[in-house]
DNA sequence: GTCTATACTTCGATAGAC
DNA sequence: GTCTATCGAAGTATAGAC
């Protein structure tokens, strides 16, 4: 059965997100799972097993997300903008855990947003044309996803960074 | 004896950046400012008080820092860029290390990196005159923050940045 | 102001029943 | 595949000598 599987990396998720890296224990996660601490062990023998099958389902979310990315209606740079804000999606709270993980200065969720950010530069800096630019539209989305994951995020930002986009011909 | 106050401080700080919150822990930092574990207790008598009294030496570099910037000759878009990007200062140290706490959703870390933020945004507006400018160029700075806390940092990207703000009229 | 020794808790992981 | 019981290590904090 993977539904427990996927439901205790839900809630190790879940629990990064919310509390951070030290809330995120395994007798947290097997609780928020309603399954004992040796229902968990039994499908991730150890905690840095469940951090990597994490990370794993990530990088296949992310492959989804750059191909949405790229057939884009309202262009990938709106898209990359709406989901570098966009709190709430699966896709998101995942996110945000590898960041938890990669600020533990742990190699694979660092390795694992590294490769996810190559993907969004590539499709952006093919659509744009222009690599500083391309870089500086990435910043802006890293600076969402800080934002973010430590809840310093400004409702108005969006707009603002639109109506400055727009100026730079980045955007219709 | 202050001396040792600040040193246990700067090991806490150290220990946050290095390693993450997990690695942080009261062995460590008494271990890394070569003082006793109770003798760590005895300048701050719980982790907690460890957390605020950093976080309140954070506040005070962060005062001189918006003075500084405000009085740059480079102009404060230029020093604010530069600064969101340079490792290795005190106060660089300081601001990663509050983003580690503040990723354990920590309100006082959020909090003190709110204040902080909202310190330059003032001085970004008024000097730019416009608001979703200045919200742009914070976003970008703190794009370089998050990647610097998270090991992504591409060295390029100064300048690429610098590029794009010059096109805006945001940088001479 | 700093040390050692120790109490108490929580964490990650193992063993074995069902 | 899931549970209970338990272990050893590590975490925070206290007590008391110097």
């Amino acid at each position: 059965m993977t539904a427990t599987r996927d439901r205790l990396l839900d809630a190790f998720e879940a629990l990064l997100v919310v509390g951070g890296s030290r809330a995120a224990t395994l007798d947290a996660v097997a609780a928020r799972a309603e399954v004992s601490k040796g229902g968990l062990l039994y499908h991730f023998p150890s905690k840095d097993d469940l951090v990597t099958a994490m990370l794993d389902r990530l990088r296949e979310q992310g492959k989804a997300d750059v191909a949405a990315m790229r057939t884009a209606p309202e262009g990938p740079v709106d898209f990359y903008l709406k989901t570098s804000t966009d709190t709430g999606s699966a896709f998101d709270r995942a996110l945000i855990a590898a960041a938890r993980i990669a600020q533990e200065c742990d190699a694979r969720g660092r390795d694992a947003l590294a490769d996810l950010r190559e993907g969004w530069f590539l499709v952006l800096a093919e659509h744009l044309g222009d690599n500083a630019l391309a870089r500086t539209v990435q910043l802006i989305g890293d600076g969402f996803y800080f934002d973010d994951t430590t809840g310093l995020a400004h409702p108005s930002s969006l707009e603002h960074v639109r109506t400055v986009l727009r100026r730079l011909g980045a955007l219709d």
